[in-house]
DNA sequence: CCTTGCCTTGACGCTGACGACAAGGTTTAG
DNA sequence: CTAAACCTTGTCGTCAGCGTCAAGGCAAGG
């Protein structure tokens, strides 16, 4: 498979590709000519780093989970890595959830307020008795 | 009051300063030699500027509250565009919240699979009975 | 032979809110 | 006189994950 028939399987694109092999994440075989040559297992391996990424996962978090299922591991979450980055990134989306729902508290209020100050200073028709 | 008087009082950089009036979100008076000054009103309206920044809002939506303030409000919430922009944000957030929750969800089924999987391919000395 | 459609490497662009520096003017204190 | 401590404009760097050319090689069909 050539980088481009493994892009469109995978959903991304040829720069992408490209680009996680730059950063060491794949490593295709190349063929005569200097084409990169992918197998099924790099496909398995782009579209796991895909769903984490797609998930909020950094590339390098995605590392371990890579190296398990080069591992062998059927799943590339298995490996006591992969596990530790679980658990920290469940930590993280859990500390982001809180601040996230405090931001939204004090949006509220704001809103509250100001909707509240306007039918104050400027009394709609009909306001309160139709 | 000079830039860096502001930018202590306001508890931030000289160099953000000159950002926001590069974005047309301060405008200071200049002295003769060429120093910008500033009254208490901007320092007030950045102090605006990074509270909503603070909560997430990028500069453009940050537009409308200053104006708001500098149209002699109080509060620069209570203008209408500024309302639009509190209600989207808002919503913005919800969206994220729910996105986050099924994300957190998720990682969660993740991590308990993966240890499931590891307690049975690897069991642990006195895993059930001491 | 020429076009079409793959592929290659290399390198700049983008988003956002600044940080960090360069090279220089101004004002005050010693 | 000079050093310190302000200020000015201008420009490049940062982080992440790519998008988007640019310039060219390789293979196959008409």
């Amino acid at each position: 498979m050539l980088i481009g028939e493994l892009a469109e399987r995978a959903g991304t694109s040829t720069r992408t590709l490209r680009y996680y092999e730059a950063h060491g994440l794949v490593h295709p075989q190349r063929s005569a000519n200097g084409y990169r040559v992918y197998d099924e297992a790099e496909l398995r391996v782009v579209r796991e780093i895909r769903a984490l990424l797609d998930v909020g996962f950094g590339l390098e978090d995605v590392r371990p989970f890579v190296a398990c299922l080069r591992a062998g591991n059927s799943s590339g979450d298995v490996c006591p890595d992969s596990v530790l980055v679980l658990r920290r990134k469940l930590a993280e989306v859990d500390d982001y959830l809180d601040r996230l729902a405090a931001v939204r508290q004090q949006l509220h209020t704001q809103l509250t307020h100001a909707i509240a100050h306007r039918e104050e200073t400027c009394p709609r028709k009909r306001a309160s008795a139709p």
